[in-house]
DNA sequence: GGGAATTGTGGTATCGATACCACACACCTG
DNA sequence: CAGGTGTGTGGTATCGATACCACAATTCCC
């Protein structure tokens, strides 16, 4: 690999003198200047930034964490990521933690020995080990998805979306309405979401019912037989189901038309994450927009404030939420 | 940031020492070891891996260039490259060029600037200047999904798979059968699935109508209006659609439905690309599965293999492919 | 018992860039 | 014309790790 010294050499110059071409940096004389160009043009030198951020201690990658990149919500909001900090010359480093929450202290550490200068995580649960690691961490960190005092944090309004989906089904003239959640190890989505299913029912007057609430694992497969179970063990069926995700909304959906329950006249469902195929799926479901892309250039934009020392407090960001009604309800 | 001589210092010892007991490589006493673990336990000391590179000239870290990052086929393949490396230490920068083909060899450049140990390109399209750039690369390159002679590819059988598809419609009685594709840009996608189409209609000696014969890119939205101009624009109404993936074929399933056809009895359709999602329509996609976590796999051996000299002349892989039989034929 | 091999440790150069200082020269300016 | 300012260039230390050599102490083996 070719390095500025050689560049250096065959332009007839001083190493210092090809940095300062490189960098638009301190005086060059024009006829120096494109000397040192040309030599760079034609032998193909590339810079190492291995090199320079030692020196500068900036590397402009940021870490992302990611729990999984398979579904539309995550893509989305590394995409959005992605395109907000490339604008400004950063890069992304990808990591996936397959939704081993364990694993996410791990990959922390690993990010960080690759002195990234910030750190992006999409977090699926908070425990006290992640905890400790994301508040001694030195790199400056944005979480995503979940609530942790004293972190900067994007989060969504969990519990009003939830809650107001659970009334929009009411509204609708239901009121036996089952309930797929996932473990509520994830406190925005386990947790925080069916609270506000429950605070809906609770404002309307319906009583819960346990046999139709249970619990799935964010993939079309939980879904599905989410939604078996629930027929399966209730004795009076609902008439209506709110989901946490789209895609298990679409398992779910799946268990009806193979039990030929029409939807939504036999039973209304509902998704949350407006994903792109929701909208293609028959019938079209209706879901909450939660602006992932959105929260993806918030996130890139908060970290790269926080570097450049312009936010020095930690910072709470709640993000809009949008209900798409369709034809599922 | 603490550095290793902070560590030496503290542990009273030297830094090649401390050195030694972080990579297991040369003689240190049992006693100075446990001295220095303490002393890194104690600190939270994260080496940086910058400066071990610099000095190493390996940054165990792949480039990745994706197209996009939200379609299931990319986001699998970028999974299971990523579990594949991850298992011998490596880790993925990725970088995004938005389908803005003329971005690749930018982005090629930039991961070479972070010194990566090697590139995969997912690529759509084979242009010179891309072609130019990886054959003059010192950085090891392998390509995803386009043919480039003298270069490393991982390959679907692109032709194959289209004609056994459009056979297997024929064979289920249709004879006026419909395609949508994309830009011949893409010669695996649009020019090689065409032909795969186009060779099966005529060893069945069925003739091709033009009027049938559409472009989408790679979206729903784009699926839907292609199958809109389809079935306007042609006098007599095609009885099966072929695509080229899924994500076209569920856009034009929406048109179907919209307009009251019956799927597969009014019109059949298939897919390609087996998406998670085209189990769990209604009815249930007919498409190709083109093993994308096994060629993720593949790609990740097949440049680690590069990098260790074990590979030394382009290699080119074919994958395999199943046809998976569902409901939409 | 003496030379070789093994074990343990530290010192120093180095990777490829930038930061900072030193210095030379030209040109103003009062 | 002395001194300040702007311009252009090179030398050297440095970032934080590893590689390699030197050397001392201990153990081994004929």
């Amino acid at each position: 690999m070719i390095t500025i010294k050689e560049i250096a050499k065959l332009a007839n110059a001083s190493s210092s003198t090809v940095s300062r071409v490189l960098n638009d940096s301190g005086y060059v004389s024009e006829e120096t200047r494109k000397r040192v160009l040309k030599v760079i043009e034609e032998t193909g030198y590339i810079p190492s930034e291995q090199a320079k951020s030692l020196r500068t201690k900036k590397t402009s990658v940021i870490g992302v964490i990611i729990p999984r990149l398979s579904t539309d919500t995550t893509s989305r909001l590394v995409n959005a990521i992605n395109d907000e900090l490339a604008k400004k010359g950063y890069q992304i480093i990808l990591t996936n933690t397959n939704l081993h929450a364990e694993k996410e202290v791990e990959h922390i550490k690993l990010l960080r020995s690759r002195q990234v200068d910030g750190l992006i995580l999409i977090a699926t649960n908070v425990n006290d080990v992640l905890l400790k690691e994301i508040r001694n961490s030195p790199t400056p960190i944005v979480v995503i998805g979940q609530e942790i005092p004293g972190v900067s944090v994007i989060v969504n309004r969990d519990f009003e979306a939830a809650k107001q989906m659970t009334q929009l089904i009411i509204e609708n003239g239901h009121n036996k309405i089952g309930f797929i959640g996932v473990h509520e190890t994830d406190k925005a989505v386990g947790v925080d979401r069916k609270a506000g299913y429950l605070a809906a029912l609770n404002g309307a007057g319906i009583p819960v019912n346990e046999q139709w609430i249970v619990d799935a694992n964010f993939d079309y497969q939980t879904g599905y037989r989410a939604m078996k179970q629930m027929m399966e063990q209730s004795t009076i069926k609902p008439t209506a189901v709110l989901t946490v995700t789209d895609t298990i909304a679409i398992g779910a959906m799946q268990y009806m038309h193979e039990h030929h329950l029409a939807i939504p006249d036999d039973i209304a469902i509902t998704g949350m994450g407006n994903s792109k195929v929701s909208q293609y799926i028959v019938p079209s479901l209706t879901t909450i927009d939660f602006l992932n892309e959105q929260t993806g250039k918030e996130a890139a934009r908060l970290i790269l404030n926080i570097i450049d020392g312009k936010e020095k407090r930690p910072k709470k960001i709640q993000m809009k939420y949008r209900i798409i009604k369709r034809d599922s309800v």
